[in-house]
RNA sequence: GGAGAGGUGGCAGAGUGGUCGAAUGCGCCGGUCUUGAAAACCGGAGUGCCCUCACGGGUACCGUGGGUUCGAAUCCCACCCUCUCCGCCA
């Protein structure tokens, strides 16, 4: 949810925010402007009619205890009156701020200053680290690496759920859980409160993050119950805090959680669909801060270092983009991508995005804090980050440690919480 | 899943139709007193929305949403959640 004086004040910075996106209908500003004007209209006749209401019963009372029904009468006609003319106002009331409403989660978060605007074109590579490895023979792609040992199986995943289901067996299996412990163990170090969230999330928490409305065909909806599977842990962890005012000295927070993630990725049918490089369930750690707004881009960029020194804790080649105004979604104001280098696919794959949302989830899920004592409650910044997304680190593990005997050698720091320092 | 009890301000806990945003206690903030502190005493203190340049005023909120009534924390209906017992179960 953008901030309504914003919206009052600066509408046009609004709209070209919408379309520097390439999200949403500019239209939907109007639209939120009109309901607006006509909702504090009515709210303030509401208001005045309310209070002519209480006067009336506030004379009626001691006559009706007293028996002069005569006397009151008169009172009671008009309240009468009034009593309708309330009722009707408080369904206008209702339909305006509903359709504000409506108009408000249509609007996205307008781009900080320092986004690019443009397409995917636009995106801006900010560094690489790490050497890419070369090869004295024909690297294989990780399906590949993957089915030769007997890591993941996408067939009988296929047969007992769907595709984009796969089993993970034997070393492939205890590869994902020695990320996970990897993970979560330096967000531990590195200041971060773990928690295990629930993975099934009332409506509430899809709207509090953004996923919902817009984004509800990606999402899994458990419609007995009228839950939806997590598509990231953000959404638990963030919502965490909903509808709470945080103490003075409670920022900034850090947690941490790891979540197995649910997406349909609908409409997404046959791009980039091998082996692991895009699933329906996937396993990862989220990093997520709640921050005072004039501290956000100063967490954003210790976020992004806290991410970064996961990939290079797995000694991976990555490089790190500044994402274009057009490959931002509805709910951030400024993403850094992190993608590692694929030998065996030759090509670069996302495994992190780092997003300052400024206050757009915490209106949407009204997280606030007191900045001092006394002080009127102040929405903070929220802030998430993979940290990271394992199916494509373990894709870039198997595709740059394969060897020329098809055998992959992992990473120090990754064997010495697995087990084991190679597979094959 | 069945039966019962209950959801009130930071916490505890009154309030079962009228002037109740809501007693009281604890906690919290400010003040008096004190060399300082404690105790005691005095005062203050919720959130949203609307009007106002402001001072300030109005209004809504007692789990949530409807309803009855001139008037609802209080009565009615639905839903959610918590607790106790039974059943089931990792």
């Amino acid at each position: 949810m953008i901030d309504l004086d914003l919206l009052r004040d600066d509408p046009d910075r609004v709209r070209a925010s919408m379309e520097a996106k390439r999200i949403g209908d500019p239209s939907a500003v109007d639209a939120a402007l009109d309901a607006d004007r006509r909702r504090r209209e009515a709210v303030t006749e509401l208001d005045g009619l309310r209070q002519r209401q209480g006067e009336l019963g506030r004379q009626i009372g001691p006559l009706m205890k007293a028996g002069q029904r005569d006397e009151a009468a008169p009172l009671l006609k008009e309240s009468n009156a009034v009593k309708a003319q309330v009722k009707e106002l408080e369904d206008a009331v209702r339909d305006l701020d509903a359709a504000l409403r409506d108009a408000m989660l249509a609007i996205p978060n307008p781009i900080h200053a320092s986004v690019p605007v443009g397409g995917e074109d636009a995106n801006r590579v900010e560094m690489e680290w790490g050497d890419t490895p070369t090869f004295d023979f024909e690297p294989l792609p990780h399906w590949e690496l993957a089915e030769r040992h007997g890591l993941v199986d996408f067939e009988r995943g296929a047969k007992v759920t769907g595709a984009g289901f796969p089993f993970y067996v034997g070393k492939g299996a205890r590869l994902q859980r020695a990320l996970v412990t990897l993970f979560l163990d330096l967000a531990t170090e590195a200041g971060y409160t773990e928690v295990q969230a629930p993975i099934l999330v009332n409506e509430d928490s899809g709207i509090g993050t953004g996923q919902l409305p817009d984004k509800e065909g990606q999402m899994y909806h458990v419609t007995g119950d009228d839950l939806y599977l997590v598509p990231t842990a953000e959404v638990p962890l963030t919502n965490y805090l909903r509808d709470e005012i945080l103490a003075p000295d409670a920022l900034p927070i850090k947690l941490t959680g790891y979540t197995p993630c649910f997406r349909r990725e609908a409409g997404s049918y046959g791009k980039d669909v091998r082996g692991l490089n895009r699933l329906h369930q996937f396993d990862k750690v989220e990093l997520v801060r709640f921050c005072p707004a004039e501290e956000s881009y100063d967490h954003l960029e210790e976020l992004l270092a806290d991410a970064e020194r996961a990939v290079q804790a797995l000694g991976l080649p990555y490089r790190r983009l500044t994402l274009a105004s057009g490959d931002l979604g509805v709910t951030q104001a400024k993403t850094y991508d992190l993608e590692v280098w694929s030998a065996g696919q030759g090509r670069w794959l996302e495994v992190s995005s780092v997003s300052n949302f400024e206050a757009y989830q915490a209106r949407r899920a009204n997280v606030r804090y007191r900045p001092a004592e006394g002080e009127k409650p102040q929405f903070v910044h929220t802030l998430n980050g993979s940290g990271l997304a394992l199916p494509r680190i373990v894709a870039a593990l198997l595709e740059n440690g394969q060897q020329a005997d098809g055998s992959v050698v992992l990473p120090d720091r990754l064997a010495a919480v697995a087990g084991f320092d190679r597979i094959g």
